[in-house]
Order: C-alpha cells, then sequence, then structure tokens
DNA sequence: AGCACGCCGACT
DNA sequence: GTCGGCGTGCTC
C-alpha cells in the first residue's frame, strides 16, 4: 500500500526472495501503484519483478530507500491472490516472498501481448486479376482481418501475390489482437445425460456455484461411473455464470486423454499449464489468464497460482494423488490449498477420486466437506474380476516369480490374442546383489541405500541419489569370481522369465528409466494400445491414465510392496496403487481380470481391492490412525534439515532434537524414525512433529526453530507442515 | 533465491 | 603468477 509522507510517497513490494516481510520502495513523482501491481524494483545488484502489498509501509532508512523503476501493464493480483499469499506463507512457515514468487513465474506475461499488423480488403480494385489474385480476394471479401501469410497459405498462393495486391491498395493495414491460447467453451456444445444420482449430485453443485457460496463436496466413485460427467456439469454451470474455472490434475494425468474429453463436452480445449509448457505458451496463457480471456485451466498443482481475476469453481481430479503436494522451496499440497483459495473466494471447490485419501474422507465424516457417492451401476460391465493369488499356496518355480496360475491366465490370454500387464513397482533386475561366498552386499557408497542391478546396462545404481557404477564380475570383498547373486525381482528380471515361458509373445518392458526417455516412451504406448505387443511388464507409471483397449489381464508381481515401509499411509498407498492398476483392465467391454500375487491374502488392503468394497477399509484405516494419533487426527509437521553430507545433516537435526523443550501435546519423532534420503545432491532429513492443533504445531516449530542451533555454512532448515483439517 | 565478495588449490 | 571452487552475507 502506499503511504503519503511530505517528501516521499512509498510502497510495500513483496519480492520473489525469501523475505519474511516486503520491502519498502520509493513511488516516483506520478507513477500511479495499487495493492497488487506489479512492478520492477531494484534488488541489490539487479532489477526483479515484485507485488505490491498490502498493509503498512515499514519505516526504512531513508538512504535504503529506493525507487520503483516500472509498473507494468497488467491486471493487478487481486485481492484474493494476496491473501492466499499471506494464509500459506502463515500456514507453511515459508516467506511470503517465496510464496509470492510463484505466482511471478512467467516474467515475459507482465507486458502486454504485441498486437500483430494484418491485411483487411479494403475498396481499392487491382490492375488486372489472375487466377492466383482471384482466390485470394475470395478469400479476402470476408471482410475480416489476415495476417499476410494467413491469406497467401489460404489462398493457396505464395506470399508475394497477397503483396502485390497490397501494393496496388487492395488491402489496408489493421492491427490484428493477440490470438487466444484456446477457443471458447460453449456450455451448450454437448451436455451429458445425466442419470439418477448423477444428475442429483451435478444438481447440487450447479446450485452452489450459482450461489457463490463456499463448499467443498467430495465425489467419490469409480471410473465409469461418471464422475467427470458430473463435475463437468458444475464447470457448466461456473461458466454461464460468467466466472473462470480452474481444473487441478496430478502432473502425470495431464493427458491427451482429459483434454480431448473436455472438448468433447464443450467443443474447446481447456488451457493448459503445466512444467513442460513451452515458454512462449506459458506467457500466452499466464496473460489471458490474468486478462480474463481464457476461461478455463486444466493444470498441474502450480496452476494453482495463476493470476485469475474471476475464479468461480476449483476442482481437484484425482485428490489422493500424492503428486499434489510440493516438497521443496514452500511446502505445500495444492489439494488442500485449493480449499483455502476456494474459501477467500467464497466459491465451491469439487474433490474427486476414485480412491480418495484417507484425510478427505473424515473431513467428510465429520462434516466439513460433503461426500457424493456415485454408485458403481453402469460401469459394473466394465469392471474387472479380481482376485488375490496366495503365494504361500500356489508358489512359483524355483528362481521364479510367477505364480503357475498368473502364467496360466498368461497363456489363456495370449490364446485369445488379448494383452496382459504385469505390474512391478521395482524397476531394473534386482533389489540387491550379494556375494554367495562372503555374503557382501553391494549397497551405495553416497547413502544408505541396496545398490540396485540393472543387468541390461550392466550396472548397479542407487535408486535413492542415482550414484552408480559398473556390475564388476568378482566380489570386492572377498574377490571370488561369478558367486554374485542377484536378490528379489525388478520388472527386467520379470521380463526375462515372461521371455523363458512365452518365447514367441511380444514382451516389452517399460520404466521411467527407458531409453529414450518421455518421446520414447509415449510411442511405445502408442504401439501398445495399437495392439503391437501381447505381455507388457512396467513400474508404476503404467498405472495412470493409458487406456490399453485390448488388455484384459492384469497381473500384480508383489502386490505386499510397499505395505511394510513404515510409512503409516502404506495400506492407504497401496489400496490406491492396486486399485488404479487393476482398473487398466476392464476398459474393453471384454472380460477381463486382475490378479494379486501376495503372501496376505487377507490383509484389509487385498480384501478391499478383490471385493470392492472400500468402507470397510476406510473405517479400519481411520480408527488405526486415530488410535495412533497419526494424520488426520493428529498434526504431523516435518522440519527438514539438509546438508551436503549425511553426517552434517544428523548433527544438525540431533542438535535441533536438543533443543526442543517438548511441550505438552506436541511430540518430537525422530531422528531415528524418521526417513533419511538424498535428493539433489543433499542429504535430506526430516525431523517430525505431532501435534493436535495447528496453532500448537506452528508455534511450537517457530519456537523450535528459534531456540534451535543457528542454521548456517550449507545446512538449511525447511519446514512441511501436512495439512489436514485446517478450516 | 541470486549474486558478489573473499580466501585457498591446479593450471593457461 | 591467475582461474575458480563454494562458504558467507546482503538485498528496501
Amino acid at each position: 500500500m502506499t503511504a503519503d509522507s511530505p517528501r516521499t510517497r512509498a510502497a510495500a513490494v513483496l519480492v520473489p526472495m525469501p523475505a519474511e516481510r516486503a520491502y519498502s520502495y520509493a513511488v516516483p513523482d506520478g507513477m500511479q501503484v495499487v495493492p497488487g501491481s506489479i512492478v520492477r524494483v531494484p534488488l541489490g545488484p539487479r532489477e526483479v519483478a515484485g507485488i505490491v502489498w498490502d498493509g503498512p509501509v515499514e519505516a526504512v532508512d531513508p538512504k535504503k530507500l529506493r525507487p520503483i523503476a516500472h509498473v507494468f501493464d497488467c491486471p493487478p493480483i487481486t485481492e484474493q491472490m494476496r491473501r492466499l499469499v499471506d494464509w500459506i506463507a502463515q500456514y507453511t512457515l515459508s516467506p511470503p516472498g517465496m510464496v509470492a514468487r510463484m505466482i511471478l513465474r512467467a516474467p515475459e506475461a507482465f507486458d502486454p501481448e504485441p498486437w500483430t499488423e494484418g491485411i483487411k480488403r479494403s475498396d481499392g480494385e487491382p490492375d488486372r486479376m489472375t487466377a492466383a489474385r482471384t482466390r485470394v480476394l475470395e478469400m479476402a471479401n470476408d471482410g475480416m482481418a489476415w495476417t499476410r501469410s494467413g491469406l497467401a497459405h489460404a489462398a493457396g498462393v505464395s506470399s508475394t501475390v497477397v503483396d502485390g495486391l497490397r501494393a496496388q491498395g487492395v488491402f489496408e493495414t489493421v492491427m490484428i489482437p493477440p490470438r487466444p491460447v484456446v477457443a471458447a467453451p460453449d456450455t451448450s456444445y454437448a451436455a451429458a445425460e445425466l442419470t439418477g444420482d448423477q444428475g442429483a449430485v451435478a444438481a447440487g453443485l450447479r446450485d452452489q456455484v450459482e450461489a457463490d457460496r463456499f463448499a467443498v463436496t467430495l465425489i467419490d466413485g469409480v471410473t465409469g461411473s461418471g464422475k467427470t460427467e458430473v463435475y463437468f456439469e458444475a464447470i457448466a454451470a461456473a461458466l454461464d455464470k460468467g466466472k473462470q474455472v480452474l481444473i487441478l490434475l496430478p502432473e502425470i494425468a495431464l493427458t491427451q486423454a482429459f483434454l480431448e474429453r473436455f472438448q468433447n463436452r464443450f467443443g474447446a480445449k481447456p488451457a493448459e499449464w503445466h512444467s513442460d509448457l513451452p515458454p512462449r505458451m506459458r506467457e500466452r496463457v499466464w496473460r489471458q489468464v490474468a486478462e480474463g480471456g481464457v476461461r478455463v485451466v486444466a493444470g498441474a498443482r502450480s496452476a494453482l497460482f495463476l493470476p485469475f481475476n474471476n475464479l468461480g469453481l476449483i476442482v481437484v481430479d484425482e485428490e489422493h494423488d500424492p503428486a499434489y503436494k510440493q516438497e521443496d522451496r514452500v511446502f505445500y499440497n495444492a489439494r488442500d490449498m485449493a480449499v483455502v483459495r476456494a474459501h477467500i473466494g467464497g466459491f465451491p471447490v469439487v474433490l474427486a477420486s476414485a480412491t480418495p485419501s484417507v484425510e478427505s474422507r473424515v473431513n467428510a465424516e465429520q462434516g466439513k466437506y460433503a461426500r457424493a457417492v456415485l454408485s458403481a451401476r453402469f460401469a459394473e460391465a466394465a469392471l474387472p474380476q479380481l482376485a488375490t493369488i496366495d503365494m504361500r499356496r500356489s508358489p512359483p518355480a524355483r528362481g521364479g516369480f510367477l505364480s503357475p496360475v498368473l502364467l496360466g491366465k498368461m497363456r489363456e490370454t495370449l490364446g485369445r490374442q488379448e494383452q496382459s500387464l504385469l505390474f512391478l513397482n521395482r524397476r531394473g533386475y534386482a533389489p540387491l546383489t550379494l556375494c554367495r561366498v562372503c555374503g557382501h552386499r553391494f549397497g551405495c557408497p553416497v547413502c544408505s541405500a541396496w545398490l540396485v542391478e540393472h543387468r541390461f546396462r550392466g550396472q548397479l545404481v542407487c535408486h535413492h541419489c542415482g550414484h552408480n557404477e559398473r556390475r564388476p564380475e568378482a566380489c570386492p570383498e572377498c574377490g571370488t569370481f561369478d558367486h554374485l547373486v542377484a536378490c528379489g525381482p525388478g520388472v527386467e528380471r520379470i521380463a526375462e522369465e515372461v521371455v523363458s515361458h512365452f518365447p514367441d509373445a511380444r514382451t516389452i518392458v517399460l520404466s521411467s528409466d527407458m531409453l529414450g526417455g518421455v518421446k520414447r516412451l509415449r510411442l511405445e504406448l502408442e504401439a501398445i494400445a495399437n495392439g503391437e505387443a501381447d505381455i507388457i511388464i512396467g513400474t508404476q507409471l503404467v498405472a495412470k491414465g493409458h487406456n490399453f483397449p485390448n488388455m484384459t489381464l492384469v497381473g500384480v508381481v508383489d502386490a505386499d510392496l510397499g505395505l511394510a515401509n513404515g510409512d503409516p499411509r502404506a495400506a492407504e498407498r497401496t489400496y490406491q496403487l492396486l486399485s488404479q492398476v487393476t482398473g487398466r483392465a476392464g476398459r474393453t467391454g471384454k472380460k477381463s481380470l486382475g490378479l494379486l500375487q501376495t503372501f496376505q491374502p487377507d490383509h484389509p488392503v487385498m480384501r478391499a481391492i478383490v471385493s470392492g468394497d472400500s468402507e470397510a477399509f476406510y473405517d479400519r484405516e481411520i480408527s488405526e490412525r486415530e488410535k495412533a494419533a497419526l494424520p488426520p487426527f493428529g498434526r504431523l509437521a516435518g522440519i527438514i534439515v539438509s546438508a551436503a553430507t549425511r553426517p552434517e545433516a544428523e548433527s544438525h537435526a540431533r542438535g535441533l532434537r536438543r533443543a526442543a523443550q517438548v511441550a505438552q501435546d506436541v511430540h518430537v519423532l525422530g531422528p531415528a524414525e524418521a526417513p533419511l534420503a538424498l535428493i539433489g545432491g543433499r542429504h535430506r532429513f526430516r525431523l517430525l512433529v505431532q501435534a493436535d492443533r495447528k496453532a500448537d504445531i506452528q508455534g511450537y516449530i517457530r519456537a523450535l526453530l528459534a531456540a534451535g542451533p543457528k542454521v548456517r555454512g550449507s545446512v538449511r532448515v525447511q519446514v512441511d507442515i501436512d495439512p489436514q483439517s485446517f478450516l
């Protein structure tokens, strides 16, 4: 805000760096700024873009006060967005400047898009006609403005023909406004016919949108139950009201398939927003969102920070997806911040999932969220038949990992010329290699993980930090040759086993470390969809998005994987993943089958998957957490200490732990219990803090950080608040 | 987060 | 003798 003093006007400006408060800048005479204005200000040796902020301007040494260099010709960041920045900064204990930085991620967009020069038919007539000229004039007689190249292309002539006509005064020069990044959606383009409960849920959402009322609705329904069709009607209502709409999708799910589905309903695609967007497109989308020209954005979590000026609805699809959580710089969960955004804006938010997160289910049970269950009735035909394979009763052959039951079904599937998918969430050949003579195990020299053998590449790789080395012939400990054994399966090893059983089948392995990168992967997925493979062996990435029309068998090689890793969310995550994977079968209309290889067929996760009845599973999961006072019943925050070396990080975390004057109702877990990981070349250490109320945990962490050892050198401390029921 | 300043190892 | 490694400190 600006403040008038006898000599200089000053404004508070939030700059994109970890400053705890807005800095003060002088406003030169004649310059107009309002809260939300995007300005260029000097900061140290350079100039940066900042946002003029609300609140009193802090008095600062007049010698330090530097003037705002420039006010961008750009719609100001709205009050709702500014309140969101303050809220997130406060809640996540991040510097507000760092939160503001997430808004300012399209630097070229702060200036208006340039108008381009075009031409339009005028009164002038050409000196003589040719065939080419006739075609050009036929096109141009619509009286619309054309670009020169566009007109030439449309008429099928060279641009010299157009230039020749222009020289004779046949065209006048006009300026053409920037082209919209997407066409306007048409809410009446292809309204879906909704049945029974779908219609009722859609009507409820429409009412919320029309009432401009904050409300959270959790739409809970399996694939094919019409979740998307239902929230499309809420989107239509918001658009009819002249509002903008944001659809959040987990990054991987930003697939062409969703955009096409939207287009089939609204006649135009939504604008996309994700990290892979080319810079030029990024700027145009940002700008057109700020100006209100873009009505619907489908985006990854960062789309929450787009400068909407008239937002009326947010949809968070696959709300349980961990990709919504950002775990660097500012730690936040976009799903929860979307709820906060809607609360600030006073409009509804829709959370959709076939496998909701436990915290959303609890929020629904506590009445904070409404829960709309869509029955699977309409999807039943498409649901695969699911069963467990008890690996104690049907063990694999010696040295193998696939049970005869699964192999038998694969053979039948091959016989029908249909596709099978084997899912194993582990890259490489084997997760552990050891020496049969001396027992030496190959561990990562950098971190604590075992090295994973990648036989195809002839390497031992650390999946934690990326360290890799050649697989040696002899044991480095005892020197014995040819006695290294691979323990456990990875997708490469499963592929080996499959090929030995089905040498004539076309088998393909899909994992994120595939040679050739994303491009190759996309081609392979397309090839599979076209039926160019019989057996697909894949890691997590096959679980999402893609539809394989001929896939009638899904086998989960190790359904227990991930259940015993000490994560309080292990069961929930496994349930969600297995649900998604088994859902890859049965998109065909044909009879399809999902088989889970497990040593614990009576585990609640397996029972929930096989029976399709998730209610009991959620009830149990909720009561387990209640007993353990884990989220969503307690609050859990992580203090992340990161340093270049592991001892440094550990000693610092111990220092913080020592400094902990454990307050009532607050527990500090770790360091021993906390997971240690190496990310981006830095050792990260998470100290878990648990408390019952939001205020407790934030106050406690503030006190702890103040009392703890001074953070200096290359040690960094960040705070990750696990946001549960914050409303 | 950038970016400059500043002090110790391997090279044009 | 310099180039450059990243530790430290500052930005209205």
